[in-house]
DNA sequence: GGAATCATGTGAT
DNA sequence: ATCACATGATTCC
């Protein structure tokens, strides 16, 4: 089985860092309360403070310090302050399909039919590969529609994590297809190359519900984040927050639609699909995207 | 600060 | 009907 033998080649100049700052963030979420320093973390992983450094600064623009400060609750806090009132409210322009500038990568939007859904993916072909991502192994689904889903795992995972994903429209069918999904992939992972000229197409499938949930995260602007009653008032429906974190963890289009900027009300990370250190990593991933 | 407890909407069975 | 949740507010320590 050769699912994998796109990885032989690195789309992202910081593909192979990410296994690092994995361990990193696993140690420092382990015994932060100790505040480790560089040193300490380093000798940890068997690795010099200076090659560390580097590694850092090659993934996220960031010097270790400021990726630890990046990654802790503080800092989460932070990002709720940020913009008290508009975040959400400002930006609406969630009129179906029009090209829409939505967060910083620019995503056009369409959702499928709710007969469509009904089928769970009958009809519909879905292309498949595996390519190497700043979080890891990055799993990208396509349709002639646009891009379906995008899904995360680590070495040796892929296949679990193909299946968690298959599983969401049994009827569909899967063809590997890597070469239709290289292009999306290097695109997603370039922030350079985001640009409202070619904006990255996208289709929603989920119930009505998950939709809505899902075009509200679409809203939030990169480095920023909301809670989850934020967006449950967006979609005004102020008593479902937690109906929208249900929603919100079902995100067939991880990263593409920011689910990791949603934080719970005191700022803690509350859950992850893929992973609380995957969403550690990329919100301290976008502070350092400026 | 936490732990326990309650109200809550959605989706799967 | 019932159950499991990536919630949040309240009420105790």
């Amino acid at each position: 089985m050769n699912m994998i033998a796109s990885l032989s080649h690195d789309i992202t100049p910081t593909g192979s860092d990410y296994e690092t700052v994995r361990q990193v963030i696993e140690l420092i979420s382990e015994d932060y309360r100790e505040q480790p320093s560089l040193e300490a973390i380093a000798s940890r992983l068997g690795q010099s403070p200076t090659q560390l450094q580097k590694t850092f600064t090659r993934w996220a623009g960031l010097s270790p310090k400021a990726f630890l400060q990046a990654v802790t609750l503080d800092h989460a806090k932070r990002l709720l302050r940020k913009e008290e009132m508009p975040l959400l409210e400002t930006s609406i322009e969630v009129g179906l399909s029009g090209p829409s500038r939505l967060h910083d990568l620019f995503v056009t939007h369409e959702a499928m039919s709710p007969g469509e859904w009904k089928a769970r993916g009958g009809g519909l072909t879905i292309r498949y590969g595996f390519h190497r991502s700043p979080f890891g192994i990055a799993l990208v689904m396509v349709t002639d529609r646009g891009l379906a889903g995008l899904a995360f795992s680590d070495t040796g995972d892929e296949k679990a994590c193909l299946e968690d994903m298959t599983c969401r429209w049994p009827n569909a069918d899967y063809v590997e297809d890597t070469e239709a999904t290289a292009t999306y992939a290097e695109q997603i992972f370039e922030p350079s190359r985001w640009s409202s000229d070619q904006p990255l197409r996208v289709v929603l499938i989920g119930t009505d519900f998950q939709v809505r949930v899902w075009e509200s995260l679409l809203k939030i602007p990169m480095g920023h984040a909301v809670t989850y009653s934020d967006i449950a008032n967006d979609i005004g429906q102020p008593t479902a927050a937690r109906a929208v974190g249900a929603a919100v963890g079902r995100n067939p289009i991880s990263f593409v639609v920011p689910c990791h900027r949603a934080l719970g009300r005191s700022g803690a990370l509350t859950g992850y699909h893929w992973g609380l250190t995957r969403k550690r990593a990329m919100l301290g991933w976008e502070s350092g995207q400026v």
